[in-house]
DNA sequence: CAAGATAATGTTATAATATAACATTACGTT
DNA sequence: AACGTAATGTTATATTATAACATTATCTTG
């Protein structure tokens, strides 16, 4: 089977967002299960709330859902559950943003291309073969080898585009 | 002339930095100059501080030597700089390290790759046509518009590869 | 099961990054 | 010189993130 190239689309107007919820969870339960990790009470919440919508989230407002739950809740219980899903591929980090998002592959360790649409705010994310291609031998030609990347791309979506 | 895309390479061991700074600064004058802007003398201070070295810079650090020059310096004062240095194209943010890098081609209006290696911390700039290309291909064909990219590779460089 | 080891979370404090809002100064124009 | 605007100064505070140590939960093994 072909790798998926496009790991979250931006959604159509009739997507039912608790179906993407749930899947995002159930596969973070089987990827944790057969990786021996935790997935404990807090990270799953954690990774519901970042999963909340299809927009970047921050850890402050997390935390402050979280405090409502709960007696109380400090920065690093945030920032300790963001590590966990982000080191297990499931939420990246939009580092032009300082927010997190829900990886549309969960437990999916390639590198990512994020499309950001700054009317609505939805981010769409790819793992593409072509960019990744021609950017490894464009680095590689300066005798660069990449680690990580980062590609963030703002603009508009199409629906964005067509009001 | 066909247009430079290699903005800023990573530095030979002889390379004299003294050159970069002052062909920067000079650049920075003459683009002032041609776009009625004014390079004032904190503008020009903390670009100059920025061009301290080819790795990224952060705001503290650039407000922090402000200080020991003048009576103080508060936060506005240098961020107020970097935005306006920003703007016209003569330092880049990274994003991903919140830190700031001078341009390699200052003035230069075009989206920029940036090259950062892990180990020896320098930055190598590029305005790729190809990767530009092929992101906008591939997301145009998603109905994506792009206004604005953020490319970031962290990885090693040639000569900290080969040590 | 109990005891010890390890992992996860709680807690307090503080560091690092960035901006809002308003006052003052410098500069260009007439 | 007087005015308007741009730039900078100043004070306060918002936002983002981590260090360090205490406590609790879970796992492992005797």
């Amino acid at each position: 089977m072909e790798r998926k190239q496009i790991l979250a689309p931006f959604k159509s107007t009739n997507h039912v967002h608790s179906h993407c919820m749930k899947s995002a969870l159930t596969k973070a339960e089987t990827v944790c299960r057969s990786r021996g990790l935790r997935l404990t009470r807090l990270r799953r919440r954690v990774l519901e709330l970042v999963w909340g919508s299809h927009e970047p989230v921050k850890a402050y407002e997390i935390l402050e859902h979280l405090g409502k739950e709960r007696k109380r809740a400090a920065p690093p219980t945030v920032y300790r559950a963001l590590d966990f899903l982000q080191g297990e591929g499931f939420v990246h980090r939009i580092e032009s943003m300082n927010a997190y998002i829900g990886c549309g592959e969960p437990g999916h360790q390639g590198a990512s291309q994020f499309l950001i649409c700054q009317e609505c705010g939805e981010v769409a994310e790819l793992d593409d073969d072509e960019i990744l291609a021609v950017i490894l031998r464009k680095t590689e030609r300066l005798g660069f080898h990449v680690d990580d990347q980062t590609v963030e791309l703002k603009g508009l979506c199409k629906s964005c585009r067509s009001v």
